[in-house]
DNA sequence: CTTAGGG
DNA sequence: CCCTAAG
């Protein structure tokens, strides 16, 4: 029982996934029990909290650090590992590591040579921090007070720091869990080859064991700075040997390697040994996520029971993951335009971590007036509005040292244009609280000229009640027109919608423009409503893909490839002609013949973009023909088949 | 996961 | 290109 609870943990502070939700689907084919013996722990993950306990106990006492005492308390791990759980893969188990002179060298080995999970031979482990170290240690402990005392050790007072690293997690290292983890082993162990005695060096994901890396990395527990952003931009991800080999030559296949940015930075330095032990699973990973994030869950602030969402779709258990292979991780999207920061945390109620989702400068000078023409109210202010800048919410793009400025440019601008573009919607912050009431008048509010100005705020949020409008230029207004040093708009102060538009200058009406009366300008720091280093807390939500047209080539190869496979079989149409096209997925390769059929059908005049040869748009429609008679067949002798039988 | 089809 | 229902 005690070891049960145990196991809901993982050792460095990752959660074991619980029991995932039975979709419909899933429920339908069993799925969901499958899963869940997929997520139940094994021997190895054990073993990795006892050996979390080992380095703990090693940071806590430095002097141990030799490996004669390390051995010593492999030895007696083991055996108690042993004694306890006879049954589980004895082959694992705890080893000192002969070499390192610092914390880290203790890890969790396996004589076999295939773990269950797919872990390599030895895995090293990988600390993530002290605070995972503590829960693994306290995990460790027989009793269960000491248990629950992890358990609080994670909802109290050190939740936030989980919650950091949770969602450090999820964002910082979000390439890399997005894109497979082999990509950050990869990125693990070069930093470590290349620089192997600084200590610091990598941690994006957890433990290096997806890929089949045969030496033991040891890594050092401290924060994921150092290497980052470099290392994630120079890695090349795992895996694009797979694909050729597993189609034998095929003299007529024609491959379209793709040229695109992502292909061009990876390219893998280790050899996976595993080949196609499972079929490729091109979209799993950063679907799940995608799909994840773009869930009704994301409003929720990555805290640690979130980090247990998450771990249901996958995201959090690199360890436990069953069917791992490159080929996820060399998937289409390793590069977005911008990786997915476009919203935030959706606003949670509370005032002081109102979800709000970017920071806000301005610089605000507010005017009354105190003419007076209204007939059912007091006088009237008018409060004037300047505001000089709103930051747009941090986000990442990636993109080849290869590509133009030019293009860099336009990457960004997509992505801001993106983010403006996708439904955000303003907050007031009075005093730092948010003023949730729309329909209160800005005095009411506490909003005006003569009031306590000095902390009004705006901030960027994401409006989900809002569909996401086009990109053109003129759907942003806040942004493209709020530097203008002229109000732009007018709305009369009683609108109430103030939200609605950051360049609102409820200006009086024109016949109260008496005697404004200056206010001193805002307090700038006071405005800035959300601390820089809190944003990239939150959680994040998927972003769509670039839109990336076909080439004629692209078309001709999934002709061909269609021209022999039919237009059923777009998985094995993606492996046989677009296999090293990564980011196009055997989903891109249906829709695409589906618009190539429309395309063919259609008026060269109508037909936009890049054009495409009317021979292959014939061979299209012939194709297309002969193949959709063809499952007309099928369905046909299907049905015989069936009324046969109920004959 | 894959396929099919609507959006 | 996305999403989802359905194999």
């Amino acid at each position: 029982m005690v070891l049960q609870k145990r196991l809901d943990y993982g050792f460095n502070g990752y959660q074991v996934p619980p029991v995932p939700r039975a979709t419909r689907s899933a429920r339908r084919r069993g799925f969901f029990k499958k899963k869940h013996e997929e997520n139940q722990i094994c021997a190895f993950d054990l073993l990795a909290i006892v050996a979390g306990k080992l380095l703990l106990d090693k940071k806590i006492a430095p002097s141990s650090s030799n490996t004669s005492a390390d051995k010593d308390q492999c030895a007696v791990i083991n055996s108690a590992v042993k004694n306890k759980w006879q049954d589980v893969e004895k082959s694992l188990k705890v080893e000192a590591c002969d070499q390192g002179s610092s914390d880290n060298n203790i890890y969790v080995s396996d004589l076999s040579h295939v773990h269950r999970q797919g872990c390599s031979s030895k895995e090293s482990l990988v600390t993530q921090n002290d605070l995972n170290l503590g829960l693994a240690s306290a995990l460790t402990k027989p009793d269960c007070a000491e248990r629950s005392n992890a358990e609080r050790l994670v909802s109290g007072q050190t939740k936030n720091e989980i919650g950091t690293f949770a969602s450090k997690a999820e964002g910082d290292s979000s390439e890399y869990r997005e894109f497979g983890d082999c990509k950050s082993e990869a990125a693990t162990k070069r930093a470590v080859k290349d620089e192997p005695h600084k200590s610091g060096m990598v941690q994006s994901s957890t433990v290096v064991n997806m890929c089949n890396l045969e030496d033991p990395v040891v890594l050092d527990a401290k924060p994921p700075a150092l290497v980052s952003s470099d290392s994630r931009a120079k890695v090349p991800a795992c895996g694009n040997h797979i694909s050729n080999s597993s189609y034998p030559t095929n003299q007529d296949d024609l491959h379209v390697v793709s040229r695109d940015d992502d292909e061009n930075s990876s390219g893998c330095t280790h050899p996976i040994t595993t080949k196609k032990l499972f079929r490729p699973a091109p979209r799993i990973g950063d679907r799940r996520i995608r799909k994840f994030l773009a869930s009704k869950c994301w409003k929720v602030a990555p805290r640690l029971k979130d980090a247990t969402v998450s771990n249901s779709d996958g995201n959090f258990k690199p360890v436990f993951r069953k069917r791992q292979n490159c080929y996820r991780h060399q998937r289409s999207e390793r590069i977005y335009p911008f990786k997915k920061r476009k919203h935030f945390a959706y606003s949670s109620p509370s005032n002081s971590d109102g979800g709000t989702s970017c920071e806000f400068v301005s610089d605000l000078s507010l005017k009354g007036s105190n003419g007076d023409a209204s007939v059912s109210r007091s006088r009237m202010h008018g409060v004037k509005l300047r505001i000089k800048s709103f930051s747009v919410p941090e986000f990442l793009i990636e993109i080849p040292e290869s590509s133009t400025v030019g293009s860099l440019k336009r990457t960004v601008m997509e992505a801001v244009t993106a983010i403006l573009g996708s439904g955000l919607h303003v907050g007031v912050l009075l005093q730092g609280k948010k003023v949730r009431e729309d329909n209160k008048t800005l005095r009411q509010t506490g909003i005006s000229h003569n009031n306590q100005l000095d902390a009004l705020g705006f901030c960027l949020e994401p409006n989900p009640s809002q569909t996401p409008p086009s990109l053109s230029p003129g759907d942003s207004p806040f942004l493209l027109q709020c530097d203008t040093p002229q109000p732009i708009r007018r709305y009369p102060p009683t609108t109430g919608e103030v939200h609605q538009d950051i360049c609102a200058d409820p200006e009086p009406h024109v016949n109260n423009l008496g005697n404004y009366i200056e206010i001193p300008a805002m307090n700038v720091e006071a405005l800035a409503v959300v601390p820089a280093h809190q944003k990239s807390k939150r959680s994040e939500i998927a972003q769509r893909r670039i839109r990336r047209p076909f080439s004629v080539t692209e078309v001709e190869a999934l002709v061909h490839a269609v021209e022999k496979l039919g237009t059923g079989r777009w998985r094995d149409v993606k492996l046989q002609a677009f296999d090293n096209a990564k980011h196009r997925t055997y989903v891109d390769l249906k829709d695409k013949w589906k618009t190539l059929v429309h395309t063919a059908r259609i008026s060269p005049q109508q037909r936009r973009g890049e054009p495409v040869p009317q021979e292959l748009l014939d061979r299209v429609l012939t194709a297309h023909a002969y193949w959709s008679q063809q499952q007309a067949k099928q369905q046909f002798k299907h049905q015989q088949a069936e009324t046969c039988l109920l004959l």
